[in-house]
DNA sequence: CGTGCTGCCTCACCCCGCGTGAGGGTCAAG
DNA sequence: CTTGACCCTCACGCGGGGTGAGGCAGCACG
């Protein structure tokens, strides 16, 4: 038999048979073939396909994304990859909201009722005040820190639109690069990684190549940077790490 | 000021203005005021039920449930603890992921390029062959396990279905008293427990109540446990856990 | 050969948790 | 007395399917 119905595959992998009606009416997952009575025969290759979606979906992205994963056609291990750091980036998430939990608890059980204004620091939008402190906390003493607080203090709305619009433009490099199917080590990437350290090192500290690598990593293993990455487009976020560690390597040489 | 407008409410939780018209909408969070133009006025009580919503949300809980929960009218601590246990048990399941994806991508490292079998049993649904795996590991060797083992060994059909139907009602007697808000130490609810100890101890294997505190611990801090009783009624798992320690409690005297 | 039964097909509406207008009132500052 | 910023209601849209309805396909049993 090489060929499975749309129940025995069901049955296989926990899905049910409305779900794959729908995968094929979108496009995520056609089966190879069809019965002369117009039954669904899914493949070895389809099944393999299915098993992707179905991991990639336990991540909660959007199908849509999860196609143009699966189209981007590289290995497996890539996706796996990817999914490894999208996952540990909802795990840093929840970690993130136990922390506050306990933070309420402690306050309660001291009797403290909570006002409004502790509400919003203790879970407000959770990127503000409480990056602000962490931030100051892990890197207060770095001289970068302070630089770029030293540079940022005067800048006006108008200078932090200029910097959004820069930061803009170099994520819209990364993603053509990622879309067009440009490897990591690409030109195209490399270019955008070395925009990303000018940008940085004009507007916020000085950057050099290997400071940078740790930045990279960073984005990877905060979730807080994973999510805005990878908010932008599926498998940004590791993207732009294995890019600036190309460039960084080319400009060791 | 002692109430604020959508807006205000908005900025403050971060939510949006929409987000708080629709739980308006579907009854879960309705200010307690509105001007004499119609605003909406959230007052802090308000704002300490959103609160409580926001974190709710944030496992994934449909608001209908969210309503249910905060309407049983426990304080807030108590509403805070049980968040505890159901983010944890969330990271538990995503832990779980990350390891499944370190399994394929071991495999996939090593050259193996994984059949569909081979998928199914590093995904598949979980909780069938990884779970006995897992269970026999954890307590393959004690006497309990190998009793239960040999009891259930002979069991027919028919006497899975009259398991399945005891533990049902036992289920049904924990959630009507949920439901009721008996809380865990009443009397309905330690009959509850006791109901499930003995039906595990006829069924399974001898089990005590000092053993029994043992299993409800595990109902809440693995997650497939603490999934399944949250499946049934939100809250449960953390009840079933309290009622059992009460009536072990109780036989301890 | 019919008669069930299970499994498959398509079509089409429903649900949740909002996002996103459209069209219009309110309120404080200049 | 206007101009924005804010607020109101109403209503449609979307993603990821669930849940029928109504109708073939394929096999077993009598």
């Amino acid at each position: 038999m090489a060929t499975w119905t749309v129940g025995q595959v069901a049955d296989l992998l926990g899905v049910t048979v409305r779900t794959l009606h729908h995968y094929d009416q979108i496009g995520l997952l056609v089966p190879s073939e069809r019965s002369t009575a117009g039954y669904r025969l899914y493949t070895d290759a389809d099944l393999a396909r299915l098993q992707q979606v179905v991991v990639y979906r336990r991540l909660e992205l959007p199908l849509e994304q999860i196609r143009e994963l699966l189209d981007r056609g590289e290995g497996t291990t890539g996706h796996l990859r990817r999914q490894r750091v999208a996952v540990m980036s909802r795990l840093g998430e929840l970690t993130e909201l136990v922390a506050a939990i306990d933070r309420a608890l402690e306050r309660e059980m001291s009797d403290q009722p909570a006002t409004t204004e502790e509400l919003k620091e203790l879970f407000g939008d959770g990127f503000k005040d409480e990056y602000q402190a962490e931030a100051q906390e892990r890197w207060g003493e770095t001289d970068a820190w302070k630089q770029s607080a030293a540079r940022t203090k005067r800048y006006t709305k108008a200078d932090w639109e200029a910097v959004k619009a820069e930061m803009d433009s170099v994520n819209a490099a990364f993603v053509a690069a990622l879309r067009a199917g440009e490897p990591a080590t690409s030109e195209a990437a490399t270019a955008a990684a070395e925009s990303h350290r000018q940008h940085i090192a004009d507007r916020f500290y000085d950057l050099d190549h290997e400071f940078h690598r740790g930045l990279a990593d960073m984005y990877i293993t905060d979730p807080r940077f994973t999510r805005s990455y990878e908010g932008i487009e599926a498998g940004l976020a590791q993207y732009v790490h294995d890019a600036i560690h190309a460039n960084s390597d080319r400009h060791a040489e």
